[in-house]
DNA sequence: AGGTTTCTTCAACAACCGTTGAATTTTTTT
DNA sequence: AAAAAAATTCAACGGTTGTTGAAGAAACCT
């Protein structure tokens, strides 16, 4: 029986980048030592550098590959709200939603991949200069999208106050995706790290209020 | 001449200590190697175990040494805002006010080593559980007397709405520690990672509505 | 079936890691 | 100033790291 075509069996390739992106998401870049990966993939440790190259190299093929997903279903979304929207766009609570509710389909699926993916992210956002670049590569042109239409359903705020708004909403996001469990400990088991669609849901109308608070002039 | 006695110059044991901060903070623990702490610190690879023993308990101390100084300028903050309010307790602006401020003295003092020391709590924020420990074990006791301040201020909130706003209000904080650099990227220049000043002043309204919003029954 | 390409393992390299014990220097104490 | 203690360096250890080139196995193509 040869190894490459077991049934059901994932090929040596993918289960590399799989073995790594758990991996990299819990311990770092830095943490975690391709033996063990390999070790995780049930592979020899040449064979990462065979199909991927550097080390580095292999980090940003995992990081890539999501990301492109990601990126369509959030721009997908933005889209679908802005037709439903009048010709005055949507509201600051719908853009808000169509950025995050992508991120709980993931976890609706039980798709533990997903999950180790989006914890990734969040270990990438606050990483050396290198792994921060490939953020912003990967992820600023949508994120442009996002801000310009933020800009149009609120035409009357400071344009750095739009910037400083995302950056809170990107910290609130970056942390839920990091299911540190902390909150778990603080809260005594009241919320869950891991209820994904909680933690959305009560974003949402959160983030919306705080844009409104400092986009829109006092009435 | 003396090294030890060099006027100006810091004690051996405290330059490791602040060479470790900067590079931790930075690369992470698994990022920075004790050689390369040393060779920052003008001093050899053997003085760190010396002075802390292993890596791990270095790397502790460090967390440690500014810990109790910043709670105990907060704590101070919550009690002087406690005393300042009514008998029904300060508002809920004043206790975001109050955790948050303390935050931009170092910053103001233009204290590189305070800066250091912020990414590095943003840094263990996102880390291996060990890591994470160390955040519950030193700073959760003073946030459960800012929680419990918030429970006053907001009677009639759902339990754990409070704590899902003090998750998005610590990712907002986390961020902005980690002074990441991609805002300003993002904003062409218009907003600047480093401006803790104002990154605190907007947070502080921004979140405060996100509290309300969730945590205060609708009119 | 034979030849070619692709995939996978084996074995090993030089470099670097955290840690340690002994030697050496500096400071403190007497 | 001699003795004791503390601070610092020196030299080296066993173990691990990322990476590589050559060897072997599997898959693919005529």
């Amino acid at each position: 029986m040869t190894a490459k075509q077991d049934s059901g069996a994932l090929p040596r390739k993918e289960r590399i980048m799989d073995a790594a992106e758990e991996l990299f998401a819990v311990h770092g870049y830095d943490g975690m030592t391709l033996r063990q990966i390999a070790t995780k993939a049930g592979v020899d440790v040449a064979l990462a550098n065979y199909h991927f190259g550097k080390k580095h190299d292999l980090f940003e093929a995992v990081f890539v590959r999501r990301a492109e997903v990601l990126n369509d279903l959030r721009l997908r979304a933005l889209e679908a709200c802005e037709e439903a929207a009048g010709p005055e766009g949507p509201t600051v609570e719908a853009i808000i939603e169509a950025f995050l509710r992508p991120m709980e389909l993931p976890h609706e699926e039980d798709d533990e991949g997903w999950r180790n993916y989006l914890a990734l992210v969040a270990y990438v956002n606050n990483s050396p200069v290198w792994a921060r670049e490939l953020m912003t590569r990967h992820f600023n042109p949508l994120i442009k999208r996002y801000i310009e239409a933020l800009k149009r359903a609120l035409p009357e705020a400071p344009k750095e106050n739009i910037y400083w708004a995302y950056h809170y909403l990107s910290g609130s996001l970056t942390l839920t995706m990091a299911r540190t469990g902390r909150l778990d400990i603080l809260s005594r088991g009241l919320c869950s790290s891991e209820d994904f669609k909680t933690a959305y849901g009560k974003m949402i109308p959160f983030i919306a209020a705080g844009f409104r608070q400092i986009c829109e002039p006092r009435k």
